[in-house]
DNA sequence: GCGTGCCGTCGAAGCGCTTCGACTACACGC
DNA sequence: GCGTGTAGTCGAAGCGCTTCGACGGCACGC
């Protein structure tokens, strides 16, 4: 009734334990004819070798931890795939993925956990630019790679979004549909100066970008809501009523703008071009128009932060691999070419909501 | 270098192994005194017990699978907070969580894992009403719990959301400012006839409480896109001119309604007022006026999932318990008092895109 | 004052696997 | 023909823990 054990095999293999193990694992040359009778009963008793006991006599539990906050601010689609990525990546390499869930200062139990010996490894998400994580990972010794980096990179695996090539890509692509008056909409402003990698990264890149276009980079700040979006929104037009295109890289502030471009009696793409940085099909295609996007390869990082860690466990030569995806461009209706700033609706039209902030 | 082991800790404290291994466990009564020492050397040698280990010998190794499909429909914000919830639970009481993402239909992968004896209990999210997945559990003898429920609710202990009750409950709501024609806009018809546990429960919910409260119970099946929402919504108010309140089930065709709503000249929610069902603040925040929803307390599921299997676990009395737990209803920006159809806008200002459903 | 029982502790036997050393062919070179 | 190597196999020693049986005390009843 209970699960067959490799001894189990062996006798109704005729051979000893050990020759099991070897053909199991290719430790030792095995021969075709024995292997293949082990191969045989194996599969009528139905045998899986035991992990724990494969752990614990070999010190390698194929398990790996992925590493997250615990209360995330903004943890959405996009996240969720790099942890399903990740997991399937695992599965698919013949490890099991655990999760950790924890505060990213909460050191002490992070520590607890890896000295349990539980796992071979750990994949880190949501590193910031400043993370003690990485540096108690790195002076315990576990093996452990990034999604995401911090801002001393040094000699650790990681693979990450690239957010300076997203945001130029996405301002190329607006200058050539002809625009020339480009704003960028960032998150909050709590959250750059936190050093929120993604923040700090795209804002560099796009300032970058429109200084060696020779364009006037525009930015602002916004809280992550469709009102402070509206609001902002507001306040941008005010001040540069020239702007032709935004690239937002703020989910629900991009919503609220697209409604204040609707109240203001403006199209989109008509009137307001529109790019959205590192959303997901899913939340990108929740508008009408549905936006353009640059949307990251989310279970492709994810899956990438798996195989490298593993390879770092398998390999005792770790060749660094230190990757950078860019987004993907995807055309939808929110972009279209450059209108004349002149043409478009001056008033504000339906509601008279005025902007705070 | 490497971790201490419970031997160093019992020479240590000048006593037996087995000494060790009563005090940590509470397995046989520890002398106080003993217990001082045998702790003292525990935190001096910064000894932590190893998972594998104690997993082999005891035969429980305090680690929990999260079974889910690969790549699920509509995987959101709702679904990664069951995880994070689970997760955290798992933590607090002490276990692992380790992710098992698999088609449906991989019931021989299932059957793999589960025989390698890494997990003491599975749970198992996104229960279709006639799930393979669980008669393979209950046929091998794991311990498992789900979170959602088939059709034939047996001797298994779950969580869910109550969706039946969570309609009701928004039906109510809206015929208490006034309501009277009111309309139900479900996920497209497949995900329906599939037997999708939310859009059957959600639907039989909303004819019921319909019905018992003297209402036409108006129904649309709706695909999951905002322009689907959109061309739906003209639909049925050609249809129905005097509905004046909307329950939704589908969020990107909820995002469309409101578009076709501001569209036609409609304002919410002075012209319609629109509950949206099972949805998370994060998405409910998106819109402006930003969605009255019925949010599902997602952590706690997860969690209260994980309890339920853990308890099963730990106590063999397996007291069962199947809780539904109804969505709460956040009051937000969509919905007031049921406006005079009659003085809502006729024509659709804007845009002139024909309805096409 | 001698069983009876329980508290507190010990040593040893595993849990199911990996891995090491050893041993037996058998093939090879010269 | 004798060393030398190698493919193929075996037995045994752990990995770090739990748990079982045993045993020395000490308190108790009568």
């Amino acid at each position: 009734m209970s699960a067959p054990t490799m001894l189990e095999v062996a006798k109704k293999a005729n051979v000893a334990l050990s020759t099991v193990s070897y053909a199991l694992n290719g430790t030792r040359p095995v021969s075709e004819e024995t292997r293949l009778r082990i191969w045989q009963a194996m599969t009528e008793l139905g045998y899986q070798p035991h992990a724990l006991a494969r752990g614990l006599a070999s010190k390698r539990s194929r398990i790996i931890a992925l590493l997250f906050p615990a209360l995330p601010r903004g943890f959405g689609a996009t996240e969720l795939e790099f942890v399903t990525g990740a997991a399937e990546a695992a599965q698919g390499m013949g490890y099991h993925l655990v999760l950790w869930p924890m505060e990213i200062h909460a050191v002490g139990e992070l520590q607890q956990l890896v000295r349990q010996s539980l796992v071979d490894g750990v994949l880190v998400m949501e590193v910031r630019l400043n993370d003690e994580r990485i540096e108690l990972l790195r002076q315990i010794g576990v093996p452990f790679s990034m999604i995401g980096r911090p801002a001393a990179v040094s000699d650790i695996g990681f693979v990450d979004i690239d957010f300076e090539q997203t945001t130029r890509d996405a301002v190329t692509y607006l200058v050539g549909l002809g625009h020339r008056q480009i704003a960028f909409l960032n998150h909050a402003e709590e959250a750059f100066t936190a050093g929120y990698g993604p923040s700090v990264r795209a804002a560099a890149g796009f300032n970058l970008v429109a200084t060696s276009a020779g364009l006037t980079p525009i930015s602002r700040f916004c809280g992550d809501s469709a009102m402070a979006g509206q609001d902002v929104f507001e306040d941008l037009i005010a001040a540069h009523p020239d702007v032709t295109a935004l690239v937002t890289m703020n989910e629900p502030a991009t919503f609220g703008v697209m409604q204040g471009a609707s109240r203001r009696g403006w199209r989109i793409p008509d009137d307001l071009s529109i790019v959205s940085l590192v959303s997901s099909a899913r939340v990108a295609e929740m508008t009408l128009p549905p936006l353009t996007a640059m949307t990251p390869q989310s279970a492709q990082l994810g899956r990438l932060g798996v195989e490298m860690l593993i390879e770092q466990l398998e390999d005792g030569n770790r060749e660094l691999v230190q990757q950078l995806l860019p987004c993907r461009l995807v055309i939808r209706g929110s972009t279209g070419p450059s209108p004349d700033p002149a043409t478009r609706p001056h008033q504000k039209s339906g509601s008279s909501r005025v902007a705070t902030g």
